[in-house]
DNA sequence: AATAATATCTGACCTAAGTCAGAGATTATG
DNA sequence: CATAATCTCTGACTTAGGTCAGATATTATT
């Protein structure tokens, strides 16, 4: 068969990587090799330890070497010792080289949203690239600790909240909801945790403290089915655990079998409702 | 906003081309640079013109030359003038040759499994892959005429019965309707038109010799949209004319609508039906 | 038959990217 | 304080990929 699963995916790889020069903006049309282009990106993104340009792009010493010098001589970077330690050397960008990374950011964003425009259905088109980008870098998923109040938590919650209505018949509105303080997940009394994926947020979940109570857990719909919202609930756990918790509790409905599945599997057991927030209807307790 | 449908954009196109290496398995692991192993690929996929190598490659003749005298020396190809035209040479495999490109294609066959494999939902991922793989190739998607009997063409006929089954509230059952036999679609009678972007059928459409009827017009999930059964439509008139036909008919069913909408705005008009198929319930013509 | 066009090949040359050994400056460690 | 470790830099070298100007053989055109 020529149109199995298998030569699907490769027809797939063909395709992407045929077109991948356009993709990789990086360069393009700016009249400097990649390598120049990617490491004056990297020193825009915020980058500025040398070292960890050479980490992050996975370059030699002596080629990072050249390329900061090219990029001296062009004057759109400057270099001087690091203040803690001389050996260590931090670039960053000239007023020029700032001009530079930003017309590159915009080419980026040109083309993205070329992409975009002249797709008929922009959302199901970022659906799949989400899908596909999760497959391919499942194995670059990371937790971290963020602030609820960061942009990337608004987004998780927003999403959870979005989710929430389509799942319980009666919608979901959060100000009828014991919506947690956003103060309470912030250490030391609780945490907020994200799962991203090269900046994609991919899911979340909240500790909150002092009652000792797990919220807000959502896993993006791409990347259900890879064990994140137990990695993310093993995460909590352990941080509840390293704030003094010994019991956790958490409220959820019936409407998400999913999650209470999850919780059944993973050691907690079911108690008597212990709030009187209209959507929960099962609750669950865990000593850890 | 760090979230939006833009920088969605941007992190999938860094996700993929930070995969792309894995992706283009065409010389990964086997110790040949990509310019060679991608020589060795075209010629085992029946490339054998060295010119058309070059075109579809997209090289430079000097460099295709010595791709070729290495090939050569590796003992995996043989080069010899073409038959009719002695300036022209023609490559082959050599029985290494061959061993060594399927041990390529072997390698490719795995990963794409590997992929497959460890996903969720291996079904969904395909159907994420092919509206990525339309959306960045749109511009490469080609009509081709083939035979109504072939792989490709059975591929087509299989998902448009499906979706007919999908669509239809009584489903739907080829043996029921009037299946037009595969030699009514073939030259000189008539025609069988299909879609395709690199290998991946996105569409077909076929016309019946005799009675002069469009027939199996179908368009991929991943493809709508972007206007290919217009497309379609068109090429199938060009060739209606070509073959001496001056009025073309089809049946077609209001479960259909955006098929009833295309015939309305392209010139056909509603006649009264003209056969006893179980399925259609509207039927047009158009004069050419 | 002479000339133009075509396809491939060869040699000379170039850039990008990367490797490696060691030099030089600085910091950490016993 | 001497020594080891760390970080960056420089010079020498390699490979891959690609361009360009002819040379050569063959075919098409006038």
């Amino acid at each position: 068969m020529t149109n199995d699963l298998i030569s699907r995916v490769r027809r797939f790889n063909r395709t992407v990587t045929s077109e991948v020069g356009a993709l990789d903006t990086s360069f393009l049309g700016r009249g400097r090799p990649l390598g120049a282009a990617r490491v004056l990106n990297a020193i825009g993104h915020g980058r500025g330890d040398v070292a960890e340009i050479r980490a992050y792009l996975g370059l030699d010493s002596g080629l990072m070497s050249r390329l900061l010098r090219g990029l001296e001589e062009e004057g759109l970077v400057e270099t001087v010792a690091a203040a803690d330690d001389a050996r260590r050397r931090v670039a960053r960008l000239t007023d020029a080289g700032e001009r530079e990374y930003r017309a590159y950011e915009a080419l980026s964003d040109t083309q993205a949203a070329a992409i975009l425009a002249r797709h008929p259905d922009p959302e199901a088109l970022i659906a799949a690239m989400d899908v596909v980008a999760v497959a391919l870098g499942r194995e670059r998923i990371v937790l971290e600790e963020i602030h609820p109040r960061d942009e990337v938590a608004r987004y998780c919650l927003g999403e959870y909240y979005a989710e929430l209505g389509r799942r319980f018949a009666c919608g979901f509105d959060v100000a009828l909801s014991r919506d947690p303080d956003a103060e309470e997940m912030i250490r030391p009394r609780g945490v907020f945790l994200v799962a991203m994926l090269d900046g994609l947020p991919l899911g979340c979940v909240g500790l909150k403290g002092g009652t000792g109570e797990v919220k807000r857990l959502w896993v993006a719909p791409a990347a259900r089915g890879f064990g994140l919202s137990k990695r993310l609930m093993t995460a909590v756990e352990d941080a509840a655990r390293g704030l003094g918790i010994s019991c956790l509790r958490l409220d959820t409905n019936s409407a998400l079998p999913e999650a209470v599945q999850l919780y059944r599997r993973t050691g907690w057991t079911e108690i008597p409702r212990f709030n009187d927030d209209p959507y929960p209807d099962t609750f669950f307790e865990k000593r850890l």
